[in-house]
RNA sequence: GCGAGGGUUGCCGAGCCUGGUCAAAGGCGACAGACUCAAGAUCUGUUCCUGCAGAGGUUCGCCGGUUCGAAUCCGGCCCCUCGCACCA
């Protein structure tokens, strides 16, 4: 079967090849344009990722079938330094790498041409297209595919970043960036895409603290400067080498990797010695702020990496330092070991914040509580961790803390940090949390940039316009719709470009500068429209110039003009000012949930600023991912599934199908081979059941016919509305699921008609095109359909049949209540007596339904209406406590059930035309009985038989 | 911390917005039967508990509330997941 599979792939992606079914050109239909996030050129990708890729090819082949002309390209983002590591990784034969792209695939004699980042950039090029998309059978216009680092490409992102200047929306500043020291700043994130080591490392602020000792200053780097009216003294490792460092006329103490890293950060570092840390013990330093002299005391936990290596501290809110403090103090041959005064032990806490729900003194409480007594207890991270965090959001400054009582700590951090600064008892220095390794080996640090250039998206004009676009916008899942507002709120200036080894698009106002990877990715969708003529060589680089893409994109200028000042054809220009006058907008972009926080705002805010209102995209799609057994499937960690293997072992179209169904896309699957297998066998078997159906050759239609019929005609709106919702697993869910469900109960019923058959064979094919197109085509041909089914239309629904469906429905619920009688009573029966309710009853039945609908349904209401009928009245006493109970019931029943129960059905004829059918099913011999009048009643079952319910007796 | 989402019957997963048709779709798995020399496939039935007449009972994280009526609405609690900036 895989074989058979893979032969009905081949052969109709080659049949829509030829008929160009992909191809996308402006006509008089309308458009629709679709992308899913290019992916970035990292390497193989895995089955997770063709997830978000299919079902943009799913939408796309639907809304070909249902009218639009569909524009859907692709292409990749190759910007940043991936192709540059893997490209050396390769260049120098490192074994592991090697074993990579031979695992995933790579032909040994295509090894060296991944010797160079444009190598390696143009391989996987290829891989993508071919090995991905098109072997999943995607109708893509791959005239256009097109890479970020292409020349025609990056003229185009010139031009976007000439006009973020020209919008006022380019702004310089200083900032600090984690960058190589060799490579130049990386991306520090949990992918690690740029990284060795160190993915999970933030950016912490420090404020370096100044304590005058001489001549010379200690410096303690701190993350809570708010609380320097506790320090009771300084803490130095007597066992550190720390460095003497000159600092502009300053001369400062700090540990020797600090210094290093102050000199990424800081002007005229220099430094001029060492000094040990004993040495520094019980001096006397003058604290900031405070300006109280405190002693210098040893402390083992000071360590060289973290901050700078010197710590003040505050035993009041710092565990540590209470720890410390109290172990020094009680231990005076320690301290006397040191030399240090018999003062120490005087020293008193001073409590300085106020939490809810600690005493006076946060740490003491923290540190008592599991009673922790030396330094190194690993139980001082959590105690740490948890009265830093309630200090934070709980604390208030006390009355000790002059100028700043009463204040938030939130509030007293900035102020007293920001006073300290222009005091100039303090400076400013950041750090990673961790050690953080780039991808070259070189240590990752933290840079400091004067002369940043930044994307201003804060810009609150930019914001508001950007949000209000977004409330009118299709943005699927509904909770991003509504988060995406905050998202935007929350979105900061950018850092747009970066120096140092690294592919992509030179700055145009100082080609010292590269733009960086998330900037020069948020407007190209529009690019698509161009790069066609690019590719084919009708367009030169040197001719996309400013004039050029503001004449097309914007509409500027006149197109004889612009053909003069850039060498391009009027004929041309004017054709791709229209090309995208007509397919943009662009009506949804598609891609993980990564991008919510980083892609999905930038490209919104960018079309925001540089597009026409008329051009602003329509629709977001966000998919979560398919994970493995424990987190991401990751190709750096392996053992995931290379694509073209998944092809060939399960088949595109069954995974398609379970890419489309095994989950609600705005969640994250499991990858497990038994259910992908599970969906391989569905397609295998909805192939059968369409030969089955297609075989039927009867030529009497029944009531079952008009079911089945009325059955797929609201399965097709059903799928319809769901695909317009982008829905596409409730799609599969009618299509794969609800209707072979059906069809298998028609066949049950014993449905052999030729005519039911083939127009519901139709229409469920071409249901099945956009998610399983393979062997859609395939069953459509060999049943004897007419062209490619891709480009037939989808079908359009008819009207349903109410009474039939719920003549069958009736029939199921008879058959059940059979079932269930015979396996509660373990009885043999050979006779089965049904008793359908008598004429009055149902009278009284449908006077209920209809005034329900029309709200004027109470007991008494019904009761009387019912009553002045005389079929029901002689029934006396019967009838009126039958019409209480059928109020009752009825009463409580949804509109959708009312509508339901207001189909005309006649049980007795039913159940007449079904008799052979329930005589198979059941193997019992049936009587019917019209229960008005039963010609056999032993037991009296017949005054009990109601509407839609009829009474029985099994003999 | 900031922002968002979720906890449903063996498993996966609908339903929840718009309360009643919900013991709660569908799939998977399991069990039984039919078919078959057999297996697979297919078809049928069962799959919370009880029940020799189509029924009853107890369920949808926990506690409480609103309501004639709650898996669905409200409040509180517990637990889990996700995103958080130079990674499309």
């Amino acid at each position: 079967m895989a074989a058979r599979f893979k032969d009905i792939e081949e052969k109709w992606q080659r049949r829509w090849e030829e008929a160009g079914l992909h191809l996308a050109e402006r006509d008089s239909r309308p458009k629709f344009m679709i992308i899913f996030a290019y992916p970035g050129v990292t390497g193989y990708l895995h089955v997770g990722h063709m997830r978000g890729y299919t079902y943009v090819d799913a939408i796309a082949r639907y809304k070909r079938m249902e009218g639009h002309n569909v524009l859907f390209p692709v292409g990749t983002h190759a910007t940043g330094n991936g192709a540059i590591s893997l490209a050396n990784r390769v260049a120098a034969r490192d074994p592991d790498t090697l074993e990579y792209l031979l695992r995933n695939g790579c032909p040994q004699d295509r090894i060296e041409d991944l010797e160079t980042p444009e190598g390696v950039v143009e391989f996987f090029n290829d891989v993508y297209v071919n090995d991905y998309w098109k072997r999943f059978g995607f109708l893509a216009d791959w005239r256009r595919f097109t890479s970020s680092i292409r020349p025609d490409y990056s003229r185009f992102i010139q031009w976007q970043f000439r006009k973020l200047m020209e919008k006022g929306l380019l702004v310089q500043k200083p900032y600090y960036a984690p960058a190589c020291v060799d490579c130049g700043p990386v991306a520090v994130d949990p992918s690690e895409t740029d990284l060795s080591k160190g993915g999970g490392a933030e950016v912490n602020e420090y404020t370096l603290l100044k304590f005058r000792c001489g001549d010379e200053l200690l410096i303690a780097a701190t993350l809570r400067p708010e609380t320097v009216f506790g320090q009771t003294n300084f803490w130095v490792n007597p066992d550190v080498e720390y460095a003497r460092v000159k600092v502009g006329e300053e001369t400062w103490i700090v540990s020797a990797p600090a210094a290093r890293k102050l000199s990424f950060q800081m002007d005229d570092v220099e430094v001029l010695g060492q000094v040990r840390g004993k040495e520094l013990l019980g001096m006397m330093c003058q604290a900031p702020m405070v300006g109280r002299e405190i002693p210098v005391l040893p402390a083992g936990f000071c360590d060289p990496e973290v901050g700078t290596g010197l710590v003040t501290s505050v035993p009041s809110d710092a565990p540590d330092d209470l720890v410390a403090l109290r172990q020094l103090q009680g231990d005076p041959s320690l301290m006397e070991s040191y030399g240090l005064d018999p003062s120490v032990a005087d020293i008193e806490v001073i409590p300085i914040i106020d939490i809810e729900g600690y005493g006076p003194c946060a740490a003491a409480d923290s540190v008592d509580r599991v009673g922790i007594t030396e330094s190194g207890d690993p139980r001082l991270v959590e105690a740490k961790k948890q009265v830093y965090k309630d200090g934070h959001h709980l604390g208030r400054m006390n009355k000790l803390c002059t100028g700043y009582e009463g204040l938030r700590v939130e509030e007293a951090k900035e102020r007293m940090r920001d006073d300290m600064l222009a005091a100039g008892e303090a400076e400013l220095f950041h750090d990673l949390s961790e050690e953080v390794v780039c991808r070259c080996g070189g240590p990752v640090m933290i840079r400091r940039v004067d002369d940043q250039w930044f994307i201003d998206y804060a810009d609150p004009d930019l914001t508001a316009r950007t949000k209000a676009h977004c409330e009118e916008m299709g943005i699927f899942p509904a909770e991003y719709h509504h988060n995406v507002q905050a998202v935007l709120d929350w979105f900061r200036e950018r850092a747009c470009v970066r120096k140092g080894s690294w592919l992509g698009t030179r700055f145009p106002f100082d080609e010292e500068w590269i733009i960086e990877a998330i900037s020069d990715s948020t407007l190209y969708p529009v690019y698509y429209i161009i790069s066609m003529h690019a590719n084919d060589g009708s367009l030169s680089p040197e001719q996309m110039g400013e004039d050029f893409f503001d004449h097309v994109i914007l509409g500027r200028g006149d197109a004889a003009a612009v053909s003069r000042s850039t060498g391009v054809p009027v004929e041309l220009l004017e054709s791709i000012r229209e090309d995208i006058s007509y397919w943009y907008p662009l009506d949804l972009n598609l891609g993980g949930k990564e991008h919510m926080t980083v892609h999905f705002p930038a490209f919104l805010f960018n079309h925001q600023a540089v597009m026409p209102e008329d051009k602003l995209p329509r629709g977001i799609f966000v998919n979560w991912y398919i994970t493995g057994k424990k987190g991401k499937i990751s190709k750096s960690k392996g053992g995931a599934q290379p694509i073209p293997g998944a092809a060939e072992k399960f088949g595109v179209d069954a995974l398609r199908l379970y890419y489309a169904h095994v989950a609600s896309p705005f969640q994250d699957v499991e990858w497990d081979e038994d259910i992908v297998t599970s969906y391989r066998h569905r397609t295998e078997r909805t192939m059968r059941m369409m030969e089955e159906l297609h075989s039927l050759d009867g030529e009497d239609e029944g009531s079952v016919d008009a079911w089945m019929l009325s059955r797929m005609s609201r399965h097709v709106a059903e799928a319809g509305g769901h695909m317009e919702s982008y829905d596409l697993r409730q799609m599969a869910n009618v299509v794969y699921f609800d209707i072979p469900n059906d069809i298998r109960w028609y066949l049950r019923r014993g449905g052999r008609c030729r005519r039911t058959a083939r127009k519901a064979l139709d229409a469920w094919l071409r249901m099945t095109c956009p998610i399983t197109p393979h062997i859609a085509e395939e069953a459509w041909e060999s049943l004897g359909g007419e062209g490619l089914l891709s480009s037939a239309e989808y079908p359009a629904a008819e009207g349903t049949d109410p009474s039939s469906e719920l003549g069958e429905s009736y029939l199921r619920d008879v058959l059940e209540d059979v079932n269930e009688i015979v396996r509660v009573t373990g009885m043999k029966a050979r006779s089965l007596h049904l008793y359908t309710a008598p004429e009055w009853k149902n009278l009284v039945q449908s006077m209920a339904v209809e005034m329900a609908r029309a709200g004027e349904l109470s007991v008494p209401a019904l009761t009387k209406r019912a009553m002045q009928d005389e079929r029901v009245r002689r029934n006396g006493k019967a009838a009126s406590e039958f019409a209480k109970k059928v109020a009752q019931d009825t009463a409580r029943r949804s509109a959708a059930e009312l509508e339901r129960l207001s189909a005309p059905i006649d049980e007795l004829t039913l159940l007449q035309d079904a008799k052979g059918f329930l005589e198979s099913e059941l193997g019992v011999a049936i009587e019917l009985h019209d229960a008005a009048d039963p010609r056999h009643d032993p037991q009296g079952k017949a005054k009990a038989a109601m509407p839609l319910r009829p009474a029985m007796l099994l003999e």
